[in-house]
RNA sequence: GCCGCCGUAGCAUAGCCUGGUUUUAUGCAGCGGUUUCGUAAACCGCAGAUCGUGGGUUCAAAUCCCACCGGCGGCUCCA
C-alpha cells in the first residue's frame, strides 16, 4: 500500500496510507486526539474530518478545546441561527454566517429589522433546533445545479456568492436547512451546549456602502455553557471599565450638544490627570533631544494645496473663508514643523532634528463612527517630527522604538505586539527608497531583538510604518504608537539639507506619535486602571477627613501642608460621618484617605487609609516622603 | 454617511406601546437644620424637570407623526 508524507505542526513528518482522511490522521497520532478531534486544518484551511489528504500536506488535528475548534462551533451555531430565522420569517433571504473573534453572525435580507424580542424568539428556536440534534450533512453539487436550487428560491445572495464559484460546490444540511457552505462542521446539533445571541445591527452586503444592507445577528456559542459564562462575565467586566460610565463618575470630560459631536470638554479633575500624562511625556521628549514647538491651529489652503491633503482629504477637514483667504484648520502637525525645518539651512551635521508638540487637530469624521474618547473630531496628539539622513534612519528608528516600549512600561502596558506595513497597491517614492526604508525597520526591530508581523501592503502610500499594539489590564488589545516614514512631504515642501559633499539632499522624515490620541489614550488609560489611577496620575491623590468638628484647624493644616508639597489634596470638613466621607472618597477612586483626630492632633501623624482599607498611622512628614517618592517612581 | 435603538431634575431609572387626575414619580447627589461622629451610607426637612430642539396631528401630547441635534450598538471609513 502506498504511503504518503505529511507534516504536523511540530515539524515532524508523518507517514499514513494513501487516500486516508483527517479523522485516520487523528487517530494515528493518539486515540484522545481522534476523540477530540472537530475537524482538521489542512494547509492552513480547515477542513471536515474525513477530507482526503494529499501528499506533502501540513497538517493539524484541531480539537474542540482550541481556537480553530471554537470557530468550527461557532460557524455551526450561525448555520443554527439561519435555520431558526427562516423558520420564523420563511421570507427572510441569506446573505453570509461566518464565524468571528467572539461569535459569530448572519446576515439576512427582510423587511423589517429585527426587534429585541425577535432576538429572544430566535434564541429560543435555536435551543429547539439544537435539542432535536440534527446532523450536520455534507452534500455536493455541481454549480448549475446549486444556482437554479437557490434561484428557485430567490436567495438572489447566494446566488451571486455561487457566480464566483467553480467546481462541486458543497452544502450542508441540518433537518429541514440547507446552507451553501464549505465547511467543516460538529457532527450535530447538540455539541452546542451553550449558545447566546448579542445584538443586530445593520451590514452593508460584502462590506460595499453601496450594496444593500442586510440586517446582522451577532452570537456567540460555547462548549460548554461554563465558558459561556465566563464569556459573559468578562463582558460585564468591560462594561464596568467603560470610560464613558467612568468619566462621568469621576467627573472627568463631558461631551456637550451645544458644542457639537466628537468634541471633548476636559473637567478639572480630567485635566489634571491629562496635565500629569502631557508633564510626564514633555519631560522624557527632552531627555531624548526633541525640542518642542507650538503651532497654529489654523493654516491658508496654501499649506494643505502643498502637502496634498487639499486634494486627499479635503473631506476630512474644515475650511473657512475670511478675507477671501481660504483657510484650513490642521489635521496634522507635519506641515507645521517642515516649516519651522526650513527656516534655515540644515546641514547634515546638525541632523536629526527633533520637534514635538502636543498638536490638537480637528478630523471631520462621519457621524456614525464617533463613540466617547476613542473616536472624536478634535484631539491632542503626541506627535513629533524626526528629520534626518537615510544613513540615520535606522539608528533614529531604533530610538523611537525604544522611546515607546519606555513609555508603555510606565502607564504598566507590559504586553507589546509590533506590526511592521510594507508598500501598498498604490504608492509614491521609488522602488529603492521603500526597500531601504522596510530594510531600516526591519533591521532596527532585530537589533533591538524584537518580534513582530509583517503587515504585507498594508503601509501608507507615503511610506512603511511600524504599528504597536499594547495589551490592557483585562487583555484587550489597543492600537497606541505608529512610526511612520514619509517620502512624500520633504519632496513637496522640498525640505533638504547640506551634506558633505556640500549639496542639497533630500532630508528623509519619520512621523510618530507615541499615544496617538490624547483623548483616545486617556480613555484606554480609564479603562485599563477602571478609574483607580496611580498616584501620580490620579486628579484627586489625598482626600483630609476630620473627625468632628473639633479637629477642623488640624485637618485643614494637614491639607495645606499637602498642598504645599504638590499634591492634588482636598479637604472634607463637612458635618457627616467619618464612615460617610471615605465612602464618598472611596467612589471617587482617591487613592489615600488621610483621617485625623484626637490621637493625631496630639502626635502630630496621620492616619492614613488607601483604597484597598488598609490603613496606618504615621507623622506627617513621614507620609509625604513616602507618596513623593510613589509619584516620583510613577508606580 | 447608512441601518437599528435611545434622549424625562446633576446622576441613575419609571411613566410612552394603549394620548386625558393640576405638564410627572422614585433613589442617589444638592441645599437647610439637628447631630460632632474613628475607617464604605446618622436623622428630619426643602428645593430641583419649559419630559433633547422645532414643527405637525388632536378638544387634549412626555406619550402619536415628521424634521433636526445629540448618545449608543453595528456597517463603512480612519490621508
Amino acid at each position: 500500500m502506498a504511503e504518503i508524507e505529511l507534516t504536523l505542526p511540530d515539524g515532524s513528518v508523518l507517514k499514513v496510507k494513501k487516500g486516508s482522511k483527517g479523522i485516520d490522521v487523528a487517530k494515528k497520532i493518539g486515540s484522545k486526539l481522534a476523540k477530540d478531534a472537530i475537524a482538521v486544518e489542512v494547509n492552513g484551511e480547515l477542513e471536515k474530518l474525513d477530507y482526503k489528504i494529499e501528499e506533502n500536506s501540513k497538517v493539524k488535528i484541531v480539537t474542540r478545546d482550541s481556537k480553530e475548534g471554537l470557530e468550527v462551533l461557532r460557524h455551526s451555531a450561525s448555520h443554527v441561527l439561519a435555520c431558526a430565522v427562516k423558520e420564523l420569517w420563511p421570507k427572510t433571504k441569506l446573505g453570509i454566517g461566518p464565524s468571528i473573534e467572539k461569535g459569530f453572525y448572519y446576515d439576512f435580507f427582510k423587511k423589517e429589522p429585527f426587534s429585541n424580542e425577535d432576538l429572544k424568539n430566535i434564541e429560543e428556536k435555536m435551543h429547539e433546533i439544537i435539542k432535536k440534534n440534527h446532523e450536520f450533512k455534507r452534500k455536493e453539487m455541481e454549480k448549475e445545479k446549486a444556482v437554479k436550487f437557490y434561484e428557485q428560491k430567490g436567495e438572489k445572495f447566494k446566488v451571486e456568492l455561487l457566480k464566483e464559484m467553480e467546481g462541486k460546490i458543497s452544502f450542508y444540511e441540518t433537518g429541514k436547512f440547507t446552507d451553501l457552505c464549505k465547511g467543516p462542521h460538529i457532527k450535530k446539533t447538540e455539541e452546542i451546549k451553550a449558545v447566546k445571541l448579542l445584538s443586530t445591527g445593520g451590514a452593508y452586503w460584502k462590506g460595499d456602502e453601496k450594496n444593500e444592507m442586510l440586517y446582522r445577528i451577532y452570537g456567540t456559542a460555547f462548549f460548554s455553557q461554563k465558558d459561556l459564562e465566563e464569556f459573559s462575565k468578562r463582558k460585564e467586566e468591560a462594561e464596568k471599565r467603560d470610560h464613558r460610565k467612568i468619566g462621568k463618575e469621576l467627573d472627568l470630560f463631558s461631551i456637550n450638544e451645544m458644542a457639537g459631536a466628537g468634541l471633548i470638554l476636559w473637567h478639572p479633575k480630567g485635566s489634571a490627570l491629562r496635565n500629569e500624562v502631557m508633564k510626564f511625556e514633555e519631560q522624557e521628549h527632552k531627555k531624548r533631544g526633541y525640542e518642542t514647538v507650538t503651532t497654529p491651529h489654523l493654516f491658508k489652503a496654501d499649506t494643505w494645496k502643498t502637502s496634498g491633503h487639499y486634494n486627499y482629504y479635503k473631506e476630512n477637514m474644515y475650511f473657512l473663508e475670511i478675507d477671501k483667504q481660504e483657510y484650513g484648520v490642521k489635521p496634522m502637525n507635519c506641515p507645521a514643523h517642515i516649516m519651522i525645518y526650513k527656516r534655515n539651512q540644515h546641514s547634515y551635521r546638525e541632523l536629526p532634528k527633533k520637534f514635538f508638540e502636543f498638536g490638537t487637530v480637528y478630523r471631520y469624521e462621519k457621524s456614525g463612527v464617533l463613540g466617547g474618547l476613542f473616536r472624536v473630531r478634535g484631539f491632542t496628539q503626541d506627535d513629533a517630527h524626526i528629520f534626518c539622513t537615510e544613513e540615520q534612519l535606522k539608528e533614529e528608528i531604533k530610538k523611537v522604538i525604544e522611546f515607546c516600549l519606555h513609555i508603555f512600561k510606565v502607564f504598566g502596558f507590559k504586553d507589546v505586539a509590533i506590526k511592521l506595513s510594507t508598500k501598498p497597491e498604490k504608492s509614491i517614492g521609488t522602488e529603492k527608497q521603500w526597500t531601504e526604508a522596510v530594510n531600516s525597520l526591519k533591521e532596527a526591530l532585530k537589533e533591538l531583538d524584537l518580534k513582530y508581523e509583517i503587515d504585507k501592503g498594508e503601509g501608507v502610500f507615503y511610506g512603511p510604518k511600524i504599528d504597536f499594539k499594547v495589551k490592557d489590564s483585562i487583555n484587550r488589545e489597543w492600537q497606541l504608537s505608529t512610526i511612520q516614514v514619509d517620502f512624500n512631504l520633504p519632496e513637496r515642501f522640498d525640505a533638504v539639507y547640506i551634506g558633505k559633499d556640500s549639496k542639497k539632499h533630500r532630508v528623509v522624515m519619520i512621523h510618530r506619535a507615541i499615544l496617538g490620541s490624547l483623548e483616545r489614550f486617556i480613555g484606554i488609560l480609564i479603562e485599563h486602571f477602571k478609574g483607580k489611577f496611580p498616584l501620580w496620575l490620579s486628579p484627586v491623590q489625598i482626600k483630609v477627613v476630620n473627625v468632628g468638628e473639633k479637629f477642623e484647624e488640624y485637618a485643614e493644616k494637614v491639607h495645606q501642608e499637602l498642598e504645599k508639597n504638590d499634591f492634588r489634596s482636598e479637604l472634607n470638613l463637612r458635618s457627616e460621618t467619618v464612615s460617610y466621607k471615605i465612602r464618598e472618597a472611596q467612589l471617587e477612586k482617591i487613592p489615600f484617605v488621610v483621617v485625623v483626630g484626637e490621637r493625631e492632633e496630639k502626635n502630630q501623624t496621620v492616619t492614613v487609609r488607601n483604597r484597598q482599607g488598609k490603613q496606618e498611622t504615621i507623622s506627617l512628614k513621614d507620609f509625604i516622603e513616602k507618596i513623593k517618592k510613589e509619584v516620583k517612581e510613577r508606580n
